[in-house]
DNA sequence: CATGAATGAGATTTCATTCAT
DNA sequence: CATGAATGAAATCTCATTCAT
């Protein structure tokens, strides 16, 4: 028990290092003698705590966004109606990849031979389309009647992102606020009974 | 006098395989020996007409967003109005990338050194930018007068894409119709005036 | 006849803008791109010339060592002392090569397979020898009487040549009249009956 | 704890196998396949020790010329007049460099990029020249008053290197001692002040 | 378990040579 | 003959993985 728990520890650190060099200016690709020295770390320890790097990339991903749910929760709680929880949805995705990370260059890593599609995009999608949709019905009094809400949260989901993205290609003088005032805007409109 | 003539269509024969090699099922990766095979060419032979696979790699996306850009516009010629042209440009989009391709596999790569971002994606944000922001503007008078649409190209794109993603993703059973349905519910019902 | 001739020319035409070549700054090698670029022909033509890479560069030494033999000659036929002659020696191989040539790359390419020695130097070295032996045989009264020559054209040849390589080195500021002016005072203080 | 312990000696293992390599009589140039198979490691393993192949000519060479200076300053310690020490600095030379070495291949490697020459001739000529330099300096009162010795240093890396140069073209048959007493008689009849 | 040097498969790149035009 | 695009063998270089310590 001592053991495993040490064995998670390091997993965790290695997988958070990793983490941290993707938001670095000079990040300069997965690569396995990049990962270890982030961790600081051997890259023979990689290999004690994971089969190979396809799997350390997968299980970054997942550590990832399993972070990023958590997280998500705790920032949420304190609003209770959906106008304010999807504002603060935008705002905490923001900050969380905001200002570099470039972890979605695993979206492509793929995580299993054979036919179809089998990226990494799997994982992130399911639990994606469940926090979001989730969020949803438990607010569904605050939702228009007669609207379609299947394809919701892919529409936030990616407005979102290309946001992050947007910051990440043009650089630094991108009005965020402004943005995420706009895209609540957009959802809102759509989404929310008029109040009156 | 000529030799083998200089096949003026070379270069664009091999960002041609190069892209159609991205929405095959098996895509393996951007490697040399890839691209070459699918062009039909040795290896030798890309460097006749690329200094490097870096400039291969960015003349590629160039080429696919040239192309996605001027379809794009015989595609939405036939529409005058809006909503309209903003369906299409949803059903545009999904029939252009919409299968498989992993072209976007590229929007990280690197295309100059230095200080800040320099990924692919300075490339695809203002050729993308600008057509839809003068989409939006050649129809202002369809558009509610109090909004801002500073950021809605951004919004649209990125939720164009998320679809292509989930279908990359997800595999063969995506309602993609309904999914433009909803998208384009939700931007119209945002941006254009009510009709009554 | 007259195609022969045409070779000829064509073969010199080539050779010489090889030589030209590699008194250039940005010289870059001896490879067939450049060659060809050089002399203003395709690649191909190359091989029409020359059966391949390894006797266009056997031949150009030769071609240059030829050229520099004959106009030698030249130059030293208006002196008549061997105090001159060896002055206006050194002399001519500053000028001849003294910028930057780099044709003395082409020294260890090899001529032969098999046991033993087989570098280019084996043209150079016999063709070097005799010019200068035969210089200083027909001024043998004006050399001292107990002093042995033997080796003398290689102790020549190796001082010129090291202030060619110094210049080649070190760049524009070396004094190459002083250098002559010296190595011409070793070598006729050791050789040269005293004038009195 | 340490892994294979890195061997401090593996670069100089490498730099000295490559150095022996270039003795052979079927030496072949310096290719990294080459110089991996003479050190007896991968290919792999000699990028782990130098950034690249350029850089590991670059040091090969300096390896050989520090080599060449620290012996050469034992082998001389015992000799304290000029006339000796040159004897032996010729002597050494040739039996340093004397049968096989290509390593002069070197000289024109190319070390930086930028304006004017910039061969590993370079880091010849100061090295070669303050060695003998200082030999002169520290000899000066045996030395005639009235002679210039600027460019002495290069007459004699010159002379004695096409010694080596000729008994790498022209094989096994050359009179090597006879060519250092000749050589010998030159540099000493121009340089000391005569004995009586 | 940790290390990190060594490996070698495979990726990128160069370039002498060929050959269809 | 001249051309120069195409070739492919060989060179340089990268990097995930192994394994002796």
């Amino acid at each position: 028990m001592a053991a495993r728990k040490k064995d998670e520890g390091m997993k965790e650190q290695i997988l958070e290092a990793a983490f941290e060099m993707t938001k670095r200016e000079d990040f300069d690709g997965f690569t396995t003698a990049n990962i270890s020295a982030a961790a600081g770390v051997s890259e023979g320890t990689l290999y004690n705590y994971f089969k190979d790097k396809k799997t350390l990339l997968v299980q970054l991903f997942q550590y990832v966004f399993d972070n990023y749910y958590k997280n998500l929760n705790d920032y949420l709680e304190p609003f209770d109606n959906l106008n304010d929880i999807l504002y603060h949805l935008f705002d905490f995705h923001i900050k969380f990849f905001g200002k570099t990370s470039k972890i979605f260059l695993l979206l492509f890593v793929p995580i299993e031979k054979g036919i179809g599609p089998h990226s990494i995009f799997r994982i992130l999608f399911p639990k994606y389309f469940s926090i979001v949709t989730s969020i949803l019905e438990s607010h569904r009094d605050e939702i228009k009647k007669d609207i379609s809400i299947e394809n919701f949260p892919f529409f936030i989901i990616g407005s979102i992102q290309m946001i992050v993205f947007r910051k990440l290609a043009l650089g630094g003088d991108v009005d965020l606020t402004g943005a995420i005032n706009e895209l609540h805007a957009i959802v809102t409109n759509y989404l929310l009974k008029k109040e009156n």
